[in-house]
DNA sequence: GCGGGGCGTCGAAGCGCTTCGACGGGTTCA
DNA sequence: TGAACCCGTCGAAGCGCTTCGACGCCCCGC
């Protein structure tokens, strides 16, 4: 390996000179920056990244830690998780991987050790045993997600309760007034993962205030669990005239189950999805959707993260706005609903 | 932070004593140990990454690179990352998520400077230009695939080839004379990813051996695409009576097409998915299938890459057998077929 | 023409750890 | 009973970098 102290030597400079070369926190002169530079080049000289790490007292790593349960709502981490890998190159950073499986623990490791300068955690749940070492740490860190408590937190997470609310509009315009909300596995509404229950809190107020009648049933992925689920919905509330998606795994089979059912989407039910847009685009029917925005989530995290390592940060709580985009899945309510309810008025 | 001159202080002895407790490279008296140890977790010392870096000369790191075109194979992907970060974890490594972006560059950038220790690359191309800065870097590396030329490299990968024999002996043995292979995207085999043509390749032989047509269409996600591609297959191909699916964006589409053409699976057409088993299950109809073992590979990789890091690991590359499981997808080819083909004979 | 101030460069002191050689004391074997 | 040895421990030397203070030198102003 090539170390500062060669190319110092074969620029015919001290090694101070190159490192500020490098570093720029002093002026150097156009000439010698050139040789060093040329140096540097010739040599393929990287510099140590333990040895910078140590004298400088930052690794520029920065920890990134996904959901232990790997098989839920795949795509959405994946593309945070690409996108602050992206995003951290961009501003000099690497990215560590860390799954949940040691959570806390990991944590301390990371930071303890001075491995990462900062940390981003992601699949936030109400009361996350990952934040109280994490607030010890005292490295700046942001949470892709809502805990209960966000008092000296930097969070980014799209608007949940906004996007609920945003979903009963649209439907409710249409004239629906009967709608259900397939949600996530039941493991993630006990786990109290934020973002499940922000959804239907929105759907519920807003569903309250406009006076249509909801109805929540959580969901494990696939066409057997679903179809069971769908079932009890119809035969509990067989006027429902829409749905409201929040379950990748639940988006496919839940349009396959409808079609069998005979039920034409949109004619006979409309259906809005919370997913990513790819999912909702390449659906068998072009989804009406509230996009979550993946990429834009781990961009934005990242640079809240960079603004806090580099001081400037302050703690803030960065919710997204939804956009619902109208697509193939949504209508009128059927005209007998529409119907039975000018009998109620 | 605690130092280590800190914990040796408290307990007592002197650095070197404490870190030869952490590292059990000499024989420390269990009294010494004990109290050692005692220090650490009272003042809750955490070993610098960095120092042990620059002090070692090994960063406990592992590279773990991904493609940069996520749109791909995400499921799968993200699967062997997660099993690569915890397979690493268990054995003492941190895993650094670099993402295609960078390419080259970043090979050089992990393995000259001295940040990873190894590094794993997935998504491997025939001609990976990647390979001669990681051939030059004299790291220790697994490839999650199958280039061109592998002397000298450890690759692990399922055996597309014989998977492809695989589905066409299972095919055959049900009477299907004409079978399609519904391929990833066009971009995956411009770029010469391994595993697609190889797939190609056992399909096509295979199928020459047993006197079948094969017909190729590489598509690309989602339902319009698919559409266009599969009228093409049966304008071409009326009698096809089973297709091969490797491209996890399609799996769910075919099924909706067929059904759309009046075609029942598995009576009238049969079949096989090339993907991760829980794909296969959670399928509209429960498809038979090749399993691609994503944790089983990152397990692999890691472990052969360990040992390598420890002198230990031969070159060698590692072809896992594909294994087919027949669910309710694939059956006997329909009549009209089979008379057609008891005629000829 | 001389003093003051930048500017550009250097030397040295660490950052926290690993590891090598050394050393004292207790065994062990002839 | 001494030499040879091993075990447990220590001190010191570095790993390759950053950064601080110091030091020339040149340019400027008076």
């Amino acid at each position: 390996m090539v170390t500062l102290a060669e190319v110092a030597r074969h620029a015919g400079v001290s090694a101070s000179t190159v490192s500020y070369v490098l570093s720029g926190k002093r002026s150097i002169s156009g000439a010698t920056r050139q040789r060093v530079e040329e140096s540097i080049r010739v040599l393929g000289y990287h510099p140590n990244a333990g040895a910078r790490a140590l004298a400088g007292g930052r690794s520029n790593i920065i920890a990134l830690m996904v959901p232990l349960r790997t098989e839920l709502y795949v795509p959405v981490m994946m593309e945070i998780a690409v996108a602050v890998a992206t995003a951290a190159r961009a501003h000099g950073y690497d990215v560590l991987l860390l799954t949940g499986e040691e959570g806390p623990a990991a944590v301390r490791r990371v930071t303890g050790s001075g491995l990462a300068d900062a940390v981003i955690l992601m699949d936030v749940e109400l009361d996350d045993g990952r934040l109280p070492p994490l607030r010890a740490s005292g490295r700046p860190s942001v949470l892709i997600g809502l805990p209960a408590d966000t008092t000296g937190l930097t969070c980014v997470d799209l608007d949940f309760t906004a996007t609920g609310a945003l979903c009963v509009d649209h439907l409710a315009e249409l004239g629906h007034r009967e709608i259900a909300l397939i949600g996530e596995a039941p493991g993630v509404y006990e786990r109290r993962t934020g973002f499940a229950e922000r959804t239907l809190g929105g759907l519920r107020s807003r569903a309250a205030e406009r006076g249509l009648r909801l109805l929540h049933r959580p969901c494990e992925g696939g066409y057997d669990a679903l179809a069971a689920t769908l079932g009890r919905v119809f035969d509990e509330r067989p006027d429902t005239t829409a749905f409201v998606v929040q379950n990748e795994a639940a988006v496919e089979p839940l349009l396959a189950l409808l079609r069998r059912r005979g039920r034409a989407v949109p004619e006979d039910v409309s259906v809005i999805a919370v997913c990513p847009e790819q999912v909702a685009v390449q659906a068998s029917v072009r989804l009406t959707s509230v996009a979550v925005p993946a990429r834009e989530m781990g961009r934005r995290a990242v640079e809240h993260l960079v603004a806090k390592i580099d001081g400037a940060g302050p703690d803030e709580v960065v919710l997204l706005p939804p956009e619902l985009t109208v697509r193939a899945s949504t209508g009128p309510a059927p005209a007998r609903v529409r119907e039975a309810r000018s009998g109620e008025a």
